[in-house]
DNA sequence: TAAATTAGTCAAAATATTTTTACTTAATTT
DNA sequence: AAATTAAGTAAAAATATTTTGACTAATTTA
């Protein structure tokens, strides 16, 4: 048998990589905060899913908190920055609704953490947001599109009215987000799978139609 | 001066009352959970608000799990109990379909705890919701009463559309409860303090007029 | 290439939080 | 009115969770 009295075990070989690290660390800490909510997510858990050390995260982020406020900040900007390339202003303002409740119905669709991010950080009542001048900057623009929809839709006479741009990018919002960040109770209470495909096809389909049919849209037939 | 060497000092006088500490501890948990989600809920400040020992929690209830699931219970037997209190199916289906928003909207906004936790229940991904049963059979009725509204509604030539009543459920609720669900976020992205009542009022006739145009109802002018 | 820096490991300390044990006494029952 | 039961207290044990200290080695820089 092999003596090694004295040697501890061989420290394995490690790559170093600092980039991909950080990297690793925050995508993991995405949904471990998305999952289980600021007080829910265990820091043991996102060092095992990035397979690095507790001591990392202290490293690059400071501790739990620094590294929950980089993750909103991550995702705020992702979404702005997909919201940004909608370019409203151009196409038939009819049309551009659609694509606005469309656009948002799959954004939120195809993205759960951000909803699930969200939903977490209003339960804390917006204690971290509220930090992030960043978040505040980079949202002006797309209300101010909105409203300029409105205004461009009201004035050929293609929308019956001109609501607040806020309201309506609200209503949009709810009409989008609400089955998904109620899944859980709203399916317990109706009796039906909210998570499934079929269900969100048919929710999508109505969302368009009470945002469009709100606006005195024509929705072809 | 007095010696009381040796002796403790006295244990208050402490009158016994079973009902009124259960009720207490109850109701002072409606508000941790609903303020602070499951996880970041704290048995002691329970114990300090309903100014009584955590041996308490663990005496009526079992522990910090059976409260919660207490807790949700009540919540739901609460708004449940006021819904059936609508009685549906005599009045104009006009009117009902307007009382339907609002009730659902006032309900919300006046009993903050219950969106608050199901906010929580729905981050655990209805853990707890789904092992009642009993929240399960309390909802049935109302859904099946908005079947029968939209059904009069449009058989009477009243409603343009027919909706599925469960769709339509879903966006009521939404119109609802998005905006304070999401008070924290949204009001910082769009700059806007949504708690303010002059707000919400706002957002009371919009969620109204959303539902009624889409249901093809004239909204009184 | 020697020195400095930074990525990374391991284990334990510090903290926070829930749960239980052991006890006291008020209320209820026999 | 003695015996029993249940409400209540205090304190500490058990557990869970975050954070830090002390160290090792890979990479960069002078």
């Amino acid at each position: 048998m092999s003596r090694d009295d004295g040697v501890p075990k061989t420290p394995p070989v490690r790559s170093r990589n600092p980039e991909r690290t950080r990297a690793e660390i925050l995508s993991v800490a995405v949904r471990e905060f998305a999952e289980h909510g600021f007080h829910g997510a265990r820091v043991e858990r996102i060092t095992k899913a990035a397979k690095c050390n507790a001591r990392m995260i202290y490293h690059y982020f400071g501790g739990k908190e620094q590294l929950y406020l980089a993750v909103l900040d991550s995702v705020y900007a992702a979404i702005r920055n997909r919201e940004g390339q909608l370019r409203f202003g151009t196409a038939d303002p009819g049309l551009e609704a659609r694509r606005l409740v469309e656009f948002t119905f799959d954004y939120f669709s195809e993205n759960g953490d951000f909803l699930k991010l969200t939903r977490n950080e209003n339960l804390l009542n917006g204690k971290y947001i509220k930090r992030s001048q960043m978040i505040r900057d980079m949202s002006q623009p797309f209300i101010t599109a909105i409203g300029e929809l409105v205004e461009r839709g009201h004035a050929s006479g293609q929308f019956a009215r001109k609501p607040d741009p806020v309201q309506l990018y609200v209503t949009v919002v709810a009409l989008s987000a609400h089955h998904l960040n109620n899944a859980a109770t709203l399916g317990t209470v109706v009796g039906q799978d909210l998570t499934d495909p079929a269900w969100q096809a048919e929710r999508r389909d109505h969302a368009v139609e009470v945002v469009l049919t709100y606006l005195g849209v024509e929705t072809s037939e």
